[in-house]
DNA sequence: CGTGTGATTGTTCAA
DNA sequence: TTGAACAATCACACG
């Protein structure tokens, strides 16, 4: 929908230092203290091998629209079965993103809500380092 | 020296 | 349900 893509894609002439101001006039541009980030998309996991190869073809190229042209073009190419991969990975940082989340909620609802000094020592510092490593767990069946 | 920008699509959150 | 913004990347320009 925003198909915004005017302004002069000559980004040497106009200095558009101007960062994308929020259509916020009087919100206070307080940002969230932790935002956390979200997890790549199944098209930018892709991306990932994409610019690699398209660099490798075109090394010379240094305009990133350019790969994300040649790369949505591509996305589209593959088959569900090719993207597969790639958004099976991209659900696993959803899965990692679920937890960040909570934290997140919590700072949330502490801000929001009157974050009265809460003398529950909270500070359980035991750190369980083992935690569920659940890193290589890759069930693909190929 | 730091950072914003461009372009792609997907995803995710908030109201 | 819809909107709206943000996720990576990379070289370059500007203050």
């Amino acid at each position: 929908m925003k198909e915004a893509k005017s302004k002069a894609s000559a980004r040497g002439n106009d200095s558009k230092l101007a960062v994308k101001n929020k259509p916020a006039k009087k919100a206070k541009a307080v940002k969230d203290p932790n935002k956390p980030k979200r997890p790549p998309s199944a098209f930018l996991v892709f991306m990932e091998d994409f610019r690699k190869e398209y660099k490798a073809k075109h090394p010379n190229n240094k305009a990133v629209s350019v790969v994300g042209k040649a790369g949505g073009e591509r996305w589209k190419s593959l088959s569900d079965d090719e993207k597969a991969p790639f958004i099976a990975k991209a659900e696993k940082r959803k899965a990692d993103y679920e937890k960040i989340m909570q934290a997140y909620n919590r700072k949330q609802a502490g801000e929001a809500e009157e974050e009265s000094d809460k003398s529950k020592s909270e500070v359980h510092d035991d750190d369980d380092d083992d935690e569920e490593g659940s890193d290589e767990e890759d069930e693909d069946d190929d």
